[in-house]
DNA sequence: CTGTATCCAGGACGATACTG
DNA sequence: CAGTATCGTCCTGGATACAG
């Protein structure tokens, strides 16, 4: 029930009140938090396996467990058991998870893009500190 | 170590190798935390005030004050005070802000778009497991 | 109004050990 | 190899009180 959203010259979405606000919060917490970027950006390469990630990222197995539980319940990752000896596990994005690589990779280009903008300022800011 | 990417048929950036991996997680890591998304969010509609933002976004003000600190600091939000009684503070984005609000867009717009997929991934997922 | 300082509860996360 | 269980730690973040 937002009445009216007008369109601003530049992208900004109808959103505001907070309703939708709370929702999108919350998706943004669950998928947003630094694991799960992560690996929603290794799997955009292509199937992995359980250790390969855990190496790749330099996560800890009990954060990697969580993590990949949590993206397979919200439909972003699937999870593949061959049931050989030893178990192998192969873990994949969905087509959920894959259409979420766009804006994903967008935040990456972008910080990639912005990396020494954001240190110039920081540096600015930080000797503006100890005037 | 998978060094080769081929091209994929999708807009895969060009980061792998951990290096750049690690400045990606440390920007999203700083940005991408719940409250300074909602924040730039809400600034790109346009200048606020603190307890303007304080009361919109139901946010403590402690939060508040450290998120629009490392904000500034990291050169996304100009902060202006004017010398009044009481006090005025504005807050608005600079040019950097600005332009990291379009993969914040890109995935608020995602969020939007696919929370009713979320929910019922998760539905699915909770049904299977009590089964 | 715009903050800073303090305290404290709860969650995030790593290390370690153990199972199938 | 692929996890689960347990524990301890640190940090996040809210509530509250106080200051300019």
């Amino acid at each position: 029930m937002p009445k009216d959203q007008s369109q601003e010259s530049h992208t900004a979405p109808a959103v505001q009140d907070g309703q939708q606000c709370d929702r999108i919060k919350e998706v943004l917490s669950r998928v947003g938090d630094r694991w799960s970027v992560m690996i929603i950006f290794s799997l955009g390469r292509g199937t992995m396996r359980f250790n390969e990630m855990k190496r790749y990222l330099g996560i800890s197995q009990r954060m990697l467990s969580l993590t990949l539980k949590a993206l397979e319940r919200d439909g972003l990752v699937q999870r593949t058991l061959h049931p050989t000896v030893p178990p192998r596990v192969d873990y994949d994005l969905t087509d959920l998870g894959r259409s979420f690589c766009e804006p994903v990779y967008a935040m990456g280009r972008w910080a990639l893009d912005n990396l020494d903008n954001i240190d110039r300022s920081r540096a600015a800011y930080d000797a503006a500190q100890e005037d």
